[in-house]
DNA sequence: TACGATTATATCGTGTACGATACAAATGTA
DNA sequence: TACATTTGTATCGTACACGATATAATCGTA
């Protein structure tokens, strides 16, 4: 490639990462207004279905969200009262977080939510776990 | 898979791509931090080296980003001396957007710049294809 | 057991993103 | 040629992201 190929936009890796991400989450926007939720919040649910009661380190090692985001998100989420927010007893630097009965609820409505937008974003099963493997070697080299 | 497995965050296909995104984005950074440059900014100059002077609507078709978060993010750049942003003549609602002399000039360092990032990501060529071809495909199914 | 370092979270400021909406210029058409 | 429609940007409000910094609780260790 020409030095000046490098420096055309559809050439970088680093924008169809970004345009992909951004134009995948307003995929889901439409199915998270039902539910009343953003998609960072959609992503607090999710592991915190897998498991409930993780403290804010936790949620923000598996998210690669920092504090100065989950902060303000999880207050948002507790005054919807979707999660609650309480201080260990063990360690009272650390704020566990876990799930509400109306945060528990939700869950049930999901399954059905992926399998509409599964069908939508166009690549086959195949791609998608070829893409998903990518992703996750590219996440692991570069977090931390 | 278990329906249960479905919504684990890892056996996603939304999470990897936002967490892959904002790392790589993370990961310009530091370099970006030297030109004075945010990322999004950075992708405004990509553009308008490949093709000055082009208008917002064509800029926004490319970044796939609106005319919301494009005009400050324009007039912040014409605060920093790095675009010009003037009426059409042709077309009186159409803004013109132009390279000054000194966005012009960052272009020289950024060859240098990518080679520096590109052996930072972990991938070989051969997946950094593989990645760009599936991300693409994403996009076009995606957009509009 | 003092006390400096570390850890866990929160606050602040800036800059995106984006839905909803506004508005002026251009266009189509009766 | 009026005037409804469309097009191209801009404005407003809300919610992230994240660097820098603050603060309180805990830990390590001399």
């Amino acid at each position: 490639m020409e030095t000046d190929e490098f420096l055309k936009l559809e050439n970088q890796l680093c924008f169809p990462l970004y345009a992909a991400s951004r134009l995948v989450t307003k995929c889901y926007q439409p199915v998270l207004d039902e539910m009343g939720l953003t998609y960072p919040q959609y992503l607090v649910l999710l592991v915190l279905w897998e498991k409930d009661s993780v403290n804010l380190s936790v949620l923000s090692g598996k998210l690669q969200l920092q504090s100065n985001t989950l902060t303000p998100l999880l207050k948002r989420m507790q005054e919807m009262d979707l999660v609650n927010r309480v201080r260990s007893d063990q360690d009272e630097r650390s704020i566990i977080i876990s799930l509400t009965e109306k945060g528990q609820l939700l869950k049930s409505g999901v399954p059905e939510m992926q399998s509409r937008l599964a069908n939508n974003i166009g690549i086959t099963q195949e791609e998608g776990q070829v893409l998903h493997s990518l992703l996750y070697k590219l996440i692991e080299n570069l977090k931390v």
